[in-house]
RNA sequence: GCGGAAGUAGCUCAGUGGUAGAGCAUCGCCUUGCCAAGGCGAGGGUCGCGAGUUCGAAUCUCGUCUUCCGCUCCA
C-alpha cells in the first residue's frame, strides 16, 4: 500500500537502507510530531535543536566513538566463528573449537561511515557522518543555555538522521544504517535530585506510549543491571517492544551524569560548567537522557496496528479484513470523505466539497465508486473514520460517518460533521 | 564476514531447455447503491543483475547484488 520500500530497488536495492512511501512518510512524520509535541512543545524547560550530522573529528574522539566503533575481529578459519581481537588476549587457539593459530590477520571494523570534507582525500581530511545525534547538543551546550537563558533542569531536543555501518542489518527497518533519532538531553544540578528527574522523564515515555495506544503487553520497560549499563551511567532503563522476532529495543533512557560534558571539557579544554549563585560553586550538570529511535518506532506502531479478522461478503461468503488500528494522531489519512456514485455529479461534487473542507485542519482523501471497496480499502491503510455522501445527503445536507473499529454507521446532520470528527478523532475543539 | 535457502506482474505464487502464466490488486465502462458482490475490457514482466554453455535459457553453469534463517556483532 505504499508505506516503506527497499531503497534504491532498481539497482538491486542496498542492504541497510529503506526509503518511506507516501503512506508511512505521513506515518513517521506522524510519530515524530506526536514526540516532538510531548517533549518540546508541552514543556516550558525544554528547547529545540538541530545540529549538523557531520562534525569535527575530535567530537568523536571525546565522546569514544572513534575507539569503541573501530572495533578489530579475527575469525577462525576453521570454525568461521569471529572474535574480537581484544577479547581474545594473548590466545592463540580459537575458544570455540580448539583449533591453534587457526585465525586471520586482524581486520578493523569501522562502525562509523566516513567521508571526506573539501576536495582532498586523505587522513586529514577526513570526517564522520554521526553515529549519534546527541553529541551535536552537548558540543552545543552553552551556545544554547547561554542563547536561551536556561539553567538546570532544562532540556535541549533534536531529531535526526544518524548512520551506523551496523555489520548485519536485519529486521526490516528495525537495524538500519541509516536512521533517524530522537534525543532528548536534559541537564540537572548535582544537587541529588537527579534520579527523581530520571523517573520524571521515565514516567512521562510511559504515559507517551500508553496514550497512543500500543499494546501494554508488548511494551516492557526493562531496568538495566549495572553489569549491563556503562561503567559512568547510574541508571537505565531500556524501553522494548515484543517484535514478531522477540524482544527489541525502541529508547534508551539513561541518567549519564556528567561522563559527557566532562568528556568535551577534557578534550576542549572549554568550560561547560554552571556557578550556582547560592553556593559560590562551579558544578557540571548531571545528564538524563532519552533517546529514541524514530524508524523503530514508527514500524513498533505499523506493526501493533495490524490485524487481520474474519469478515463476510455480501454474498455470505467468509472473507478476512485487514485493518490498522493506528491511533487517530498516528493515522496517515484520519477521515476519508466518499461519493456512493462515481456516476453522479451532484454526488461527487457535493462529497469533493466537504473533503476539501474538511483538508484544512485534518488528513484527508477523497474516494468514490463501491462503498463496500472503499470501506475495507481505508481499513487497510489505518483510516479511522469514513464520511459518506449519498442521496440523502443532498436533500438534507446529513452523511454517513463510519467507524474504522466499529465497522458501525451513523447519520450525521451536515453541520454537525465537523465538530463531531474532531471529537472521534480527540482532536481539541 | 561465515553456513544454508530464496529472488518470475504491485502482492501471493505456478511454470525444469522450445512464443511469459494464474488469483488478488490497479485503471476504464456497465450494473449495483451502504462493508472487498456481478459483467465486459485494459495496463503492467528485457523472469534481480552480468557473463557462459546451447540452434534456442525463467529453466543448466559461474560470478554478483538483494532478502530470509542460523552464526558473529550489538556503542
Amino acid at each position: 500500500r505504499g508505506f516503506i520500500f527497499q531503497s534504491s530497488e532498481i539497482y538491486g536495492g542496498i542492504n541497510g537502507f529503506w526509503d518511506y512511501g507516501p503512506l508511512g512518510a505521513v506515518l513517521k512524520r506522524n510519530v515524530k510530531d506526536a514526540w516532538w509535541r510531548d517533549t518540546v512543545e508541552l514543556r516550558d524547560d525544554v528547547v529545540a535543536f538541530d545540529s549538523s550530522i557531520v562534525m569535527h573529528p575530535l567530537v568523536w574522539k571525546a565522546s569514544g566513538h572513534i575507539d569503541a566503533f573501530h572495533d578489530v575481529f579475527v575469525d577462525c578459519k576453521v570454525c568461521k566463528h569471529r572474535f574480537r581481537a581484544d577479547h581474545l588476549g594473548d590466545r592463540a587457539s580459537c575458544p570455540d573449537c580448539g583449533s591453534k593459530d587457526s585465525f586471520t590477520e586482524p581486520r578493523t571494523f569501522n562502525l562509523m561511515m566516513r567521508t571526506f570534507v573539501g576536495p582532498m582525500e586523505d587522513s586529514s581530511s577526513t570526517a564522520y557522518l554521526r553515529p549519534e545525534t546527541a553529541q551535536g547538543i552537548f558540543v552545543n551546550f552553552k551556545n544554547v543555555y547561554q542563547a536561551a537563558r536556561k539553567r538546570p533542569p532544562f532540556g535541549i531536543a533534536q531529531i535526526g538522521k544518524s548512520f551506523r555501518n551496523e555489520i548485519t542489518p536485519a529486521n526490516f527497518t528495525y537495524r538500519v544504517r541509516e536512521f533517524e533519532q530522537a534525543e532528548l538531553e536534559y541537564f540537572v544540578p548535582d544537587d541529588g535530585h537527579d534520579m527523581e528527574a530520571f523517573q520524571g522523564w521515565l514516567d512521562r515515555r510511559k504515559s507517551w506510549y500508553a496514550s497512543y495506544g500500543i499494546d501494554a503487553e508488548r511494551l516492557r520497560f526493562y531496568e538495566l543491571t549495572e553489569s549491563e549499563r556503562p561503567h559512568y551511567a547510574k541508571a537505565g532503563v531500556d524501553v522494548e517492544y515484543l517484535f514478531p522476532w522477540g524482544w527489541g529495543e525502541l529508547e534508551s533512557i539513561a541518567n549519564r551524569g556528567t561522563y559527557d560534558l566532562d568528556a568535551h571539557m577534557r578534550l576542549s579544554g572549554k568550560d561547560l560548567q554552571f556557578f550556582d549563585e547560592a553556593a559560590k560553586t562551579h558544578y557540571t550538570p548531571l545528564l538524563i537522557e532519552c533517546s529514541a529511535g524514530m524508524d523503530r518506532t514508527a514500524l513498533t506502531f505499523l506493526i501493533d496496528a495490524y490485524e487481520r479478522e474474519k469478515a463476510v461478503d455480501p454474498n455470505g461468503k467468509e472473507t478476512e479484513r485487514t485493518v490498522l488500528r493506528f491511533h487517530p494522531a498516528i493515522a496517515p489519512v484520519q477521515v476519508a470523505v466518499f461519493s456512493l456514485a462515481r456516476n453522479k455529479p451532484e454526488l461527487v461534487e457535493r462529497a469533493r466539497t466537504i473533503e476539501k473542507r474538511l483538508r484544512a485542519t485534518l488528513r484527508t482523501q477523497y474516494d468514490e465508486g463501491n462503498i463496500g471497496q472503499l470501506y475495507r480499502r481505508q481499513d487497510e491503510i489505518g483510516t479511522p473514520f469514513c464520511v459518506t455522501v449519498d442521496y440523502e445527503t443532498l436533500d438534507d445536507g446529513s452523511v454517513t460517518l463510519r467507524s474504522r473499529d466499529s465497522m458501525t454507521q451513523e447519520r450525521i446532520a451536515g453541520d454537525a460533521l465537523d465538530a463531531v470528527l474532531r471529537e472521534r478523532l480527540e482532536l481539541p475543539a
